[in-house]
DNA sequence: TCCGTGCGCTAACCTGGATCAGGTTCCTCA
DNA sequence: TGAGGAACCTGATCCAGGTTAGCGCACGGA
């Protein structure tokens, strides 16, 4: 279950026997989580992180008037909030988009890594820093880029993320976010996000039913998004 | 000319008389760049990283188009690319707002950190995620407020930030950048940021002239931010 | 079987911010 | 002293995306 997790690092760098059993050893057990559920609540004390084994999650940030933006979507072998080892609290919520299995990591047991696995500590920074770096591109996106573009932009993300772990097979993947959760990604709304999976499809660049995304010509989308994959740091390297 | 970065640390944790040796250790020169230079080029190997000792740089994004995003502004105390340690390159630019005054450190010597001083290395990691908390309330803003309202919180966050270090007093900052620049940060047009500044200046919220802001209404300027500086980790605590 | 609910979809209308096309002020340098 | 340029400012017009309101369908529960 935890393979996914695994590859997404040996993407990045190499992962020794001996590191890979370190990384068992975080985990102290493993729960399921039902759907739409705030997992973890801004402000809280935090004393373990949640690595996520199967389904999906958000990071979600409110405003005072009820609106939403989600930060980020996660999915199987990402850590969900590998940041809360260092900040202690999280100033977003965590909630599952779908039913998830999760694996818990303890602080402490992370704390041990720190002082007995520099490298491991280094990978596991790295993704931290990898995350922000996909969040620095959904900045941009937001700032810049039009609904039609933002929108292609995420899914090509996505198609990328969900092939290193094996979930998208000839740019088709199960996408179970709602219209309106895909409107809090994007910064829009849930009527627009409509028009615009329309264009999309119209332009034969996307089928969406089912929950399900297929993609019939990811070159003709990665034109639309202007897509780099670069962002995504998807070279192996000693870290 | 380090202190301000020791204060921004010591904020969120306390840092030993030792770690502070260490900290001073870690600078293998001090250099001086002019303004509007880029200064590290999106791709580009990486090798050291960047502890701003005075003046202001932003990280930028640029689309093919030639639209530009900036994704964070950086003040004196600042790593700009401590990220640039575990990702060895980075998908942005980092460009001088302001001639700088810069410590550089090398992976090398960081590296070293990570081996022999967990603690500090557990402080840095958080750095980076303070940095990243940064940037997901720019998401928050750019997916989900008006310009007034982002506008605002971008200035509530930068009073904030450079009170830490002594650079704001009584609400009242220097602020380097051209309102081309600052449209760049909030996903605006110059012309209206030209146009909400005049609405901030008429609400009696913001003044703005000769490249200083003052904020004779701050209470009224959080107002209509929506400003909660829970995302900037103000708390000292054991990381 | 009927009812309620969640989701996708559509159409009509509205508006915040973009775009375009200038103007002004102020500084620098010849 | 005057030409050129950078930054700031302004008004008119346009349009991408928001808002409002309502339809239809699938599904689950009583």
């Amino acid at each position: 279950m935890i393979e996914a997790h695994l590859q997404k690092l040996r993407v990045r760098d190499s992962i020794s026997k001996d590191e890979e059993h370190a990384i068992l050893e975080l985990v102290s057990q493993v729960i399921d989580v039902p759907q739409d559920r705030t997992i973890i609540r801004h402000g809280e004390e935090i004393n373990q992180s949640m690595l996520l084994l199967s389904g999906w999650l958000a990071r979600a940030k409110d405003l005072p008037s009820g609106q939403r933006q989600l930060a980020e979507l996660h999915i199987a072998g990402d850590f969900a909030d590998l940041h809360s080892f260092t900040l202690k609290r999280l100033e977003h919520d965590v909630i599952s988009i779908t039913r998830c299995r999760i694996a818990l990591v303890p602080h402490e047991r992370l704390r041990g890594m720190t002082e007995r696995h520099p490298h491991l500590t280094r990978v596991y920074w790295m993704m931290t820093n990898l995350d922000a770096a996909i969040q620095r591109e959904w900045t941009l996106s937001l700032g810049r880029r039009n609904a039609l573009s933002r929108m292609a932009h995420l899914f090509c993300e996505l198609d990328v993320r969900l092939g290193l772990i094996g979930l998208s097979q000839d740019n088709s993947f199960d996408f179970p976010l709602t219209q309106m959760e895909l409107a809090e990604c994007l910064g829009l709304t849930p009527v627009h996000v409509n028009r615009t999976l329309q264009e999309l499809r119209r332009r034969g660049l996307l089928e969406f039913q089912n929950r399900r995304i297929s993609i019939p010509d990811i070159d003709g989308l990665k034109a639309v998004a202007e897509f780099d994959p670069a962002y995504l740091y998807l070279d192996r390297q000693p870290r």
